[in-house]
DNA sequence: AACTTAAATAATAATTTTTATTATTTAGTT
DNA sequence: AACTAAATAATAAAAATTATTATTTAAGTT
């Protein structure tokens, strides 16, 4: 798995609830902690929610993990991966995430105000193309 | 008070509390809502948390306040204006509104994702101009 | 392959954060 | 001034998160 190596280069001990809570938070692109521990409780019965929130911080404090804030939503867990927007479809309830135009904004925001950045969180809510023609 | 009309646009009583809330947040730019019950506190020392909590998701709710999620800190709440991009200084931790480039975001991002946007959330991190140099 | 040790887990308690309930007070109207 | 619906304060309850501890396990070492 490529998620061993990723536990590993951080010195985390490579525990199977680990690599299916990093690989369920894969599969799922976005998700909060509540559906992570409902899902991983089918695999394992006897997980504990304090196992996941503790993971789950500790790999967002090691950056392995990124955290959105999407309106009226819990904290949405992702892969750490290049800055990114996310969509968010009010309808759907989907998030997207779009590689396009995070660059210029930082570079655009950077010399615009002489901040010298080094981390973005761009959520953006509205329609997906399919829930308008809906 | 500028505020009062707000109130009444919402249908909401104009309470003493109410407007010095909102003037608070006002004052404050970006405010978390154990900080804004403590600077209430001194104004109105029985007020509650509760009625902290309920007028600020209400006025969120009616549009009156936006919300942000800056990392490592809880819900920031401001006056909802113009939609803007935040710059949060890692360093002093202060927040700062940016008017410029979220305009050319809202539109590469719809033109380029085909979604309908009608809210943005960014918030970028890093260094201020006055950290850089400290 | 068994041994060792530090770390991870599960279970649970404790804490923190947020929301609900209710009696009292108050803003806005008549 | 009186009325009424809404807001507040106080409090309880619920939800979310973190801490504690005994047990288990990953990973290195013999």
């Amino acid at each position: 798995m490529e998620f061993t190596q990723t536990l590993r280069d951080q010195e985390l001990k490579v525990t199977p609830q680990r690599l299916a809570l990093l690989e369920e938070i894969e599969h799922a692109g976005h998700i909060d902690v509540d559906a992570l521990y409902a899902i991983l409780k089918m695999s394992f019965p006897a997980i504990s929610l304090a196992t996941v929130y503790k993971n789950v911080s500790q790999m967002y404090e090691l950056k392995i993990l990124e955290v959105i804030k999407v309106p009226d939503r819990k904290l949405q867990y992702e892969i750490a991966k290049a800055p990114h927007i996310h969509l968010a479809c009010d309808q759907c309830g989907n998030v997207l995430d779009m590689n396009k135009c995070i660059d210029e904004l930082m570079f655009s925001a950077e010399s615009e105000s002489g901040f010298k950045l080094n981390h973005s969180a761009v959520v953006l809510n509205g329609l997906c193309p399919s829930c308008q023609s809906a």
